[in-house]
DNA sequence: CTGAAAGCGCTTACAG
DNA sequence: CTGAAAGCGCTTACAG
């Protein structure tokens, strides 16, 4: 044994204990602490007891540099994203920390560019270098069935969150858009609109699939048909949404209401019509997806789909903590409309 | 030595090379290996290159668990914060992680409640447990003295992101905010405004304090004094705005002018606005602080004071990474207005 | 249920 | 300028 001086001399910073500190102090060995700290059933009952009080006592807590070192995996969860909307982000980091506080477990977050060729190599080494315990896959990036794949390989955990099931449940959070457009369907619908149009986010996103479809084959099952050129497509940016609401507003018979696949697209419609001198809802009804703050700030205040993107983010970060290959149902969270003064029957 | 099988079998998964690899590789010793890792000037040129192009050929990148253990301290950057704006703090993760990536360390976050009272134990034992690199402060923690102090007792890096300079410089970066609100004052006064209002943040965020000082004093300098009924305390948020709003325009003369230390606040007078038939900038000139999203979505657009929020998380970050001690000037970013639409003349 | 030995991949003294 | 030994604070086999 080295002789090493357990004792702080005195006006010597305290040094934080370690596993020999709590072993020395309880009488027993290292890897019986080791065992309490990693909840192994081997221990007798009041020798845990024992050694989970003096550990409290002292203050102890594992080093997790130690630990990740030792398990060959950190005590990290990685957020990557790439998403516009500072909002949705923000709750998505919120709730997954509601769930990592006091598990020891830390967030690192990893915003990248999905358009950039090299993306998912960078998500690898982020993975690979700090050794992530699992990895949040937020929308858009979730699409992205290579990433998921070169997770897989690398054999790293992960989560998906999107708005249809695309991997094993136990890989996915599923968020439902396609029952939140239905919803916004039958409101407008239930109000006496018939000619109605939407904005549509980019193609190539499953979220602003699932919206289109689930709002057009609502509206289809209530007998209302929506032409081609009562859709546009635009791309989930305010500036694109005034270009589409610039086509449909212009034509020459107006929609009596639009649905917006975001908040943001939603504004641009505002946008437009208040240049136009189109009044909203007396002459316009409008709804947006996301129920971001801006739309509360518009006026008249937006009527929206909520997604409960924080509950979201805790269910995730849950599963990530999870024991590996537990069992279990396909995780849902459910959007629901907010209604707002956005709207009113077409008049 | 224990017998190690370095060459992996074949159908074994390469395993990552580590420090060992390289030095027998190279044909140096590890110690070596590490000097060059840790750029210590005691390698010789020509070794050093040898063993950095052999690093390259595999791909071998230092494991920062390991390195964390040996140093006692993680590749971590921490960044803590107490602020309801999402696009604020997005950009300054994205600012930091502009200078981060690429360096090895990555970004934890740790947004926190600074209202409650144990908060700044919460931070210790992030710190502490993480054994952080160096810790990011955001307003409004940035300005909390008792957290700073914390923070030094530990002896842990810190920056702090403040109004004005309320520590060393080294640890400082400064945005201004008094210098924002001046140029508003200089502006409304050069439209012809006299009878001029504020609905500032407040009172004990130090932000607001040096906004309305700074738009105050500049509005004296220029032969304008500000009653006290024209300046209103609200709270940094949408529903104080709207209340602060209601008593500016509800009084018997209205200012023909509004400055907001805020555009969440801004959007509030916005609304009380509209219900109160109040024509913007026609009869009532507004402007925000923090140029947000918001700014550009609201109607008409709203004249506000930008910050470059990402430059200054890159700042941050690139100052938490020097090495300790190294002397430097303070570290500024400036606010300047962003002109659009909401203001004009009085009529 | 408990423990002694070896190892995770690095760095810090200490020598030379 | 370079290296052999010991250590950072944990866990994983392997025994008992």
């Amino acid at each position: 044994m080295p002789a090493k001086s357990k004792i702080p001399k005195p006006g010597e910073p305290a040094r934080a204990a370690t596993i020999n500190d709590i072993a020395r102090l309880a009488g027993v060995s290292k890897k019986t602490v080791s065992r309490i700290i990693n909840n192994s059933p081997l221990v007798r009952q009041d020798t845990r007891e024992k050694v989970e009080t003096l550990m409290r006592e002292v203050g102890y807590v594992p080093d997790p540099l130690a630990r990740g070192l030792a398990f060959r995996r950190s005590f990290l969860i990685g957020m990557v994203y790439d998403n516009p909307t500072a909002q949705f982000i923000v709750n998505m980091q919120y709730g997954a920390l509601d769930t990592l506080r006091g598990s020891g477990f830390e967030l690192v977050v990893h915003p990248c560019d999905s358009r950039s060729p090299n993306y998912i190599d960078g998500v690898r080494r982020f993975v690979q270098q700090q050794k992530l315990h699992g990895v949040m896959l937020v929308p858009r990036v979730s699409e992205d069935q290579a990433l998921a794949d070169m997770l897989a390989e690398i054999d790293v955990r992960y989560l998906r969150i999107a708005a249809v099931s695309m991997d094993t449940p136990e890989r996915m959070v599923v968020t439902h858009d396609h029952d939140g457009a239905a919803e916004v369907a039958d409101y407008l619908q239930s109000l006496g609109h018939t000619d109605i149009a939407m904005i549509t986010g980019p193609s190539d996103y499953r979220s602003s699939i699932e919206r289109s479809q689930g709002f057009i084959g609502a509206l289809e099952r209530r007998g209302i048909e929506l032409p081609k050129a009562r859709v546009v497509e635009a791309g989930y940016t305010f500036e694109s949404g005034v270009a589409a609401a610039e086509t449909l507003l212009g034509a020459k018979k107006r929609p009596t209401a639009i649905f917006c696949g975001n908040d943001e697209m939603a504004a641009g419609v505002y946008r437009v019509a208040m240049r136009a001198g189109i009044s909203i809802p007396r002459q316009l009804s409008v709804v947006g997806y996301d129920d971001s703050p801006l739309a509360s700030r518009l006026w008249p205040p937006l009527t929206s789909v909520r997604r409960d993107t924080r509950d979201t983010g805790r269910i995730s970060a849950a599963m990530l903590l999870q024991p590996e290959g537990t069992p279990r149902p396909l995780a849902s969270v459910r959007p629901h409309l907010i209604v707002r003064d956005s709207c009113q029957p077409p008049g």
